[in-house]
DNA sequence: CTGATGATGTTCT
DNA sequence: GAACATCATCAGA
């Protein structure tokens, strides 16, 4: 089943956590792209001064002021697109980042889209690994850009949403420390990252 | 397998 | 002009 507004209306914390084990779905024309989330970190107030929008938001931050359903992409390191929803009500900022992805359905398109070849008989275990399993790298495969999908709103698209997919034992989600943030001087040691035990696709250790 | 390094350009100061 | 929620590639073990 769809998740809907009230999914993603609550607390970014709860939000980030349950969005592990449920599946990402794009429609792109005749094309669909499925994936279980494994991944996710969250960002969450003026004390995170790890998030984008701690001090207030800006042109590229604008659409977390929205209520939490739609879609929060921006451009990082030149090259790479990192895909988050909001989360919270309309004026309560909080976003989600979602790190990793397991590719359930469309995967050959996913690999045409990412590595630009066509999928083949003797695709290497790694490659298929190495579609999904970071944030930058899993925007490409499932044919998400900035452009078309910034501010988009996951609660009413007829082309991108979240559905069911695992459920998910206490024991099987694991809480750590973010990645990458060590210019947080606060934020850096918050337990606001999620990802499902064990699986192949989380990102790092 | 691991760790180091360079690529690359938008956003913010 | 610096920073950056990353990745591909390469050297070494």
């Amino acid at each position: 089943m769809r998740l809907n507004r009230d999914f993603f209306t609550r607390k970014t914390i709860l939000v980030s956590r349950d969005l592990l084990g449920k599946t990402l779905v794009h429609r792109d024309g005749e094309n669909t792209y499925k994936g279980i989330i494994v991944e996710t970190e969250a960002y969450i107030n003026k004390e995170d001064d790890a998030a984008h929008f701690n001090k207030g938001l800006t042109d590229r931050t604008k659409i977390i002021d929205e209520v939490g359903g739609h879609i929060y992409i921006y451009n990082i390191y030149g090259m790479y697109q990192l895909f988050n929803i909001v989360a919270e009500k309309k004026g309560v900022h909080g976003a989600v980042l979602i790190r990793a992805i397991e590719p359930v359905e469309g995967i050959e398109n996913m690999y045409k889209n990412r590595y630009k070849k066509p999928y083949h008989n003797e695709i290497k275990k790694r490659e298929i690994i190495n579609l999904t399993n970071g944030p930058a790298k899993l925007v490409m495969p499932y044919g998400i850009t900035k452009d078309e999908y910034y501010g988009v709103d996951l609660a009413t698209s007829t082309d991108i949403w979240v559905e069911d997919g695992l459920d998910l034992n206490k024991e099987d989600i694991v809480r750590s420390k973010r990645i990458n943030i060590d210019y947080a001087e606060k934020g850096k040691d918050y337990l606001l990252r999620f990802h499902i035990k064990d699986n192949p696709f989380v990102s790092k250790k």
